[in-house]
RNA sequence: UGGGGCGUAGCCAAGUGGUAAGGCAUCGGGUUUUGAUCCCGUGAUCGCAGGUUCGAACCCUGCCGCCCCAGCCA
C-alpha cells in the first residue's frame, strides 16, 4: 500500500497528525507526502512499534503517499543483521509493503561525513578531546548551565584535521568526538553541544569495517529524512526535545529537502512491558522461551500466539493518535482479538481437563457421525462431521456435586445437552479413594439426536465433548498475563511482578478429529480461541490459547 | 528552583466559544443447541481556582498533578 490505491475517505481516521498533513497538502506546502518507519535493528518489533508502523504506513496510504522502511543502523556495537530480516518479516506480516523503498541510515554515511565537514568549516562543529566523564561534568545539570569545553574554540582547520584522523582510525574508541557548537547554557540539554560522531570499532552489518566513526541518532536521522525526501517525520514524544536540534541541523546544512518532525504518544499496555531493554532481559534471563514466546508483546510472539494481523491493526486504529500518554488495558486488545476471531475461526470441540462420561443406554461399540456447525456467525462456513460414541470425554468442571440451581451443567439428576448430539441425564458418578470424580454416568434420549427434543422439552445447559474412541490427544498451552501488576515495576522491582502462572501446560487434552487437519486459529467451543503452535506436528498436536472466550458464568 | 509536553467517565478518545460523539469495560434486560455471539438500556459539567463573555471543556491568569530530558543509545 504505497501509492494511490487507497485515497482518503470519509471514514479515514482523524487526528492532529492527519489534520496537519491534510493542511500541508491543501496549502501546497507539500505535493505528496512521504513518511518512514525507522527501526534500529537491535531487537524485535513489539506492539508499540506496530502503532508507529500503522501510523506511518497508514497515513501514506490514505493520502496517496509513500512510506519508507529505513533502518537506523548507526550503532554497530548494539545492532545485528539478524534483526534486519526479522523486522522486515514482521512488518510484512502486519500487512504493510514498502515496495522499493528500503533504506538504511548507513547508505548515507559518506554524505553525512561531508556534511559534518561543512559544519566544521562553518564554525558550527568542533572535535572535542574531553572524555565521556568530563563531558558529563561540563554539560551542567537540569538547573545549572553547562561550561564550554576547552576545545570549543579550536580552529576549523584543526578540527577538520582531527576529524579526518578520527575517520582514519588514529584514535582509540572514546578518545575524541565531533560536537555541534550550539549553546552550552540552553535549557534544552540536547542543545548543549550534542555529540555528532563518535569512534566505535565494531563490524557494521552493512559497511563492515569501512568506518570506525559513526554518526549519532541526532546527526543521522533528520538528514536521512531529508535525503529520502520524507515530508512528515513521525516519532514518539520523547523526541520532542530533539526537535530543535533536528531543525537546527537541517537549517545549517545544504540538505535536498526540509522534513518536519511531529511527535505522538507511544503505546503503553497494561500487564506487560514494552521497553526494548526489558524485553531483551526477559529473553536473555530465560523468563520466557524467546522473542516469539506467545506471552511476549512482540509482533512475532503475538503471531505465534495466533493473533491475526488484522486484529492488531484494528486495535491500533481504535486507540487513535494523540499526545497524551496513557495506559491501555490489555483487555481492550483481547477484546479486539475476540471480535476478529469470532467472525473467522471455525468452531471445534476440545476437552482440556478430561473426565470420562459413559452413556449407559447407548449400545456398546456403536458409533455415529453428527453434524457440527462450523461457525454460527457465518453460515457459509458450513458443517463438519463429529464422531460420537458411548464413551466421551467431557470437562471436569462441567460436573459438580450438589450443584446450585444456577449451575447449568452436569450433576446427578440433571439433564443437559451434548452439543450437536443428544440430551443426557446424569445418573451417577464414580469416585476414586480420594473422592475425585473419575467417571460420570448418564443415560441419553435417542429422540433428541442433533440436540433437540421432539417433545419441545428444554434443557438449561449445553456442554462440549469428544468421543473417546476417536479423540486426538494434544498438548494445550494456556497463557495468562506475563505480569500480575498492571504497571510492572511501579511498586517493586519489575521482575518480581512476573506472573508465575503465565503459562499452564495441559499435556493430555482430547480434541475432535477434525483438529488434526486444521492449520489456522479455531475456537474450542465454550473455551476460547486456539492456534496450532510452531511445535505442533501430526500425532503430537500442540495448541496455544490465543485468548479465552468472554465468561459471564456466575462466580462460585 | 532549567527546558519540553500532557491533564474530557474505570480505560482509549471526539470536541477548537453555543450549552459533553463513539468504542471498550461495568451493571441491568432480551435472544441463543457455545453461560460465546447478537440486541436493548445504563454513567461525566470536562485537574482546581479565579477572570473575560449573553454564553467556555474550548479564550486569559494563577495553581495542582503526571510524563520526558543531564548516553560518545535510539
Amino acid at each position: 500500500m504505497t501509492d494511490t490505491e487507497n485515497p482518503e475517505t470519509e471514514d479515514t481516521p482523524r487526528d492532529f497528525i492527519r489534520d496537519r498533513i491534510r493542511a500541508d497538502l491543501d496549502s501546497g506546502q507539500n505535493d505528496a507526502i512521504v513518511t518512514r518507519f525507522p527501526p534500529e535493528p537491535n531487537g524485535y518489533l513489539h506492539i508499540g512499534h506496530a502503532k508507529s508502523i500503522c501510523l506511518n504506513f497508514g497515513v501514506a496510504a490514505e493520502f496517496g503517499g509513500t512510506c519508507n522502511l529505513r533502518f537506523d543502523d548507526t550503532n554497530p556495537a548494539r545492532e545485528d543483521a539478524a534483526y534486519i530480516t526479522a523486522i522486515q518479516d514482521d512488518v510484512r506480516w502486519l500487512g504493510f509493503d514498502w515496495g522499493e523503498n528500503l533504506f538504511h541510515a548507513s547508505d548515507n554515511f559518506e554524505q553525512l561525513y561531508a556534511w559534518a565537514q561543512n559544519l566544521i568549516e562553518g564554525g558550527l562543529a568542533y572535535v572535542d578531546d574531553l572524555s565521556a566523564e568530563e563531558m558529563r561534568e561540563y554539560r551542567g545539570t537540569l538547573t545549572e548551565p553547562g561550561r564550554p569545553s576547552p576545545h570549543r574554540d579550536r580552529t576549523a582547520e584543526e578540527s577538520l584535521d582531527l576529524f579526518a584522523r578520527m575517520r582514519a582510525g588514529e584514535f582509540e574508541d572514546g578518545d575524541r568526538v565531533l560536537r555541534a557548537r550550539i549553546d552550552m547554557a540552553s535549557g534544552n540539554i540536547n542543545l548543549r553541544d550534542p555529540v555528532l560522531y563518535r569512534i566505535i570499532r565494531a563490524d557494521h552489518p552493512r559497511t563492515g569495517d569501512a568506518w570506525c566513526i559513526y554518526p549519532t541518532y541526532d546527526f543521522a536521522h533528520g538528514q536521512s529524512d531529508a535525503i529520502e525526501h520524507v515530508t512528515h517525520s513521525l516519532c514518539t514524544l520523547e523526541f520532542e526535545d530533539h526537535r530543535p536540534l533536528y531543525d537546527w541541523l537541517l537549517e545549517n546544512l545544504p540538505v535536498p529537502a526540509r522534513p518536519r518532525q511531529f511527535e505522538f504518544g507511544r503505546l503503553n499496555l497494561g500487564h506487560t512491558v514494552l521497553s526494548k531493554r526489558r524485553l531483551i532481559q526477559l529473553v536473555e534471563e530465560g523468563h520466557v522461551a524467546g522473542w516469539d514466546d506467545p506471552r511476549m508483546p512482540t509482533v512475532t510472539g503475538l503471531r505465534r500466539r495466533g493473533v491475526p494481523p488484522e486484529a492488531i491493526r484494528d486495535f491500533i486504529g481504535r486507540l487513535g493518535i494523540t499526545k497524551a500518554d496513557g495506559m491501555v488495558e490489555m483487555s481492550y486488545l483481547e477484546n479486539t482479538i475476540r471480535e476478529h476471531l469470532n467472525q473467522t475461526a471455525p468452531r471445534r470441540m476440545g476437552v482440556l481437563d478430561p473426565i470420562k462420561l459413559v452413556i449407559e443406554n447407548y449400545p456398546e461399540g456403536q458409533t455415529e457421525e453428527l453434524d457440527g456447525v462450523n461457525n454460527p456467525t457465518d453460515e457459509s462456513a458450513g458443517t463438519r462431521k463429529v464422531p460420537f460414541g458411548r464413551e466421551l470425554w467431557v470437562e471436569r468442571d462441567d460436573y459438580m456435586d450438589d450443584a446450585p440451581k444456577k449451575f447449568r451443567r452436569l450433576t446427578v439428576g440433571r439433564e443437559v445437552r451434548l452439543r450437536f448430539a443428544y440430551y443426557v441425564t446424569c445418573t451417577d458418578v464414580i469416585k476414586d479413594a480420594d473422592g475425585n470424580v473419575t467417571e460420570v454416568r448418564c443415560t441419553y434420549d435417542p429422540e433428541s439426536r442433533g440436540g433437540d427434543s421432539p417433545d419441545g422439552r428444554k434443557v438449561r445447559g449445553t456442554i462440549h465433548w469428544v468421543s473417546a474412541a476417536h479423540a486426538e490427544t494434544a498438548e494445550v498451552r494456556l497463557y495468562d498475563d506475563l505480569f500480575t501488576a498492571e504497571e510492572p515495576g511501579k511498586e517493586r522491582d519489575w521482575i518480581e511482578d512476573l506472573n508465575p502462572a503465565s503459562l499452564e501446560v495441559r499435556s493430555t487434552c482430547y480434541l475432535e478429529p477434525a483438529l488434526a487437519d486444521d492449520d489456522g486459529v479455531v475456537q474450542f467451543e465454550r473455551l476460547g480461541y486456539f492456534a496450532p503452535d510452531a511445535d505442533s506436528a501430526p500425532g503430537a498436536l500442540v495448541f496455544n490459547r490465543t485468548v479465552s472466550l468472554r465468561d459471564s458464568k456466575p462466580k462460585g
